[in-house]
DNA sequence: AACTATTTATAAGA
DNA sequence: TTCTTATAAATAGTT
């Protein structure tokens, strides 16, 4: 956005690629925010930059319960993976009936 | 963005709040990409729709080794604070001598 | 799911 | 590096 369109590959001037990562950095965690906020989602963010500095964002219910999250998610999709290798097809639905507060979300991918 | 100005509060209608989550997620995705390759970033995204499914990005190293860096840092930085209670003002900066991977960052935190 | 009118984000430049 | 400005992108409301 600006002046020139963007080319998805890495700066290569260093300060130019500092620059970016700054303004770029501001507005995704102002991204992760809002949609947290319009949409009442969970969002954890973590950026690492080059130079190895941390940045994160997390929704108010904290980082580390939103972690935990994922990986409950995450193992007890490895699970059915590992039980029903047949199943990749049918996985994101599978997975959500444990997760899943409600019935009404299949099928709203979009 | 679009006709409108955004309030920054839980759309309260829920196909609307449907609709937006999507388009934002796309774009907080597509975003997280970008800062990753143009700026050569360790980026890790997770969010968790309101009814909680689940949507992940992570810079290709991938998402488990992204995390368990952050739990690095994050046990770091936890141990400092222990150690020095008085070090909060510093507290960015002696972080940084873990797990910088130079020593040109100090003082960029644009 | 497509289509615009507008708002935002941001690449360059100062 | 902070501010400004021109322009590209994202997206809210609509169809």
């Amino acid at each position: 956005m600006g002046r020139g369109r963007v080319q998805l590959k890495r700066i290569e001037n260093k300060i130019n690629r500092q620059v970016t990562f700054s303004k770029r950095r501001a507005g995704l965690l102002k991204k992760a925010h809002e949609i947290s906020i319009l949409c009442d989602a969970e969002v954890a963010l973590i950026v690492f930059s080059h130079k190895g500095k941390l940045f994160e964002y997390s929704t108010d219910s904290c980082m580390e319960k939103i972690l935990e999250r994922y990986e409950r998610y995450s193992y007890a999709e490895r699970q059915l993976v590992a039980t029903e290798p047949e199943s990749q097809a049918l996985h994101g639905r599978r997975i959500r009936v444990i997760e899943s507060q409600g019935a009404a979300e299949f099928g709203a991918a979009a």
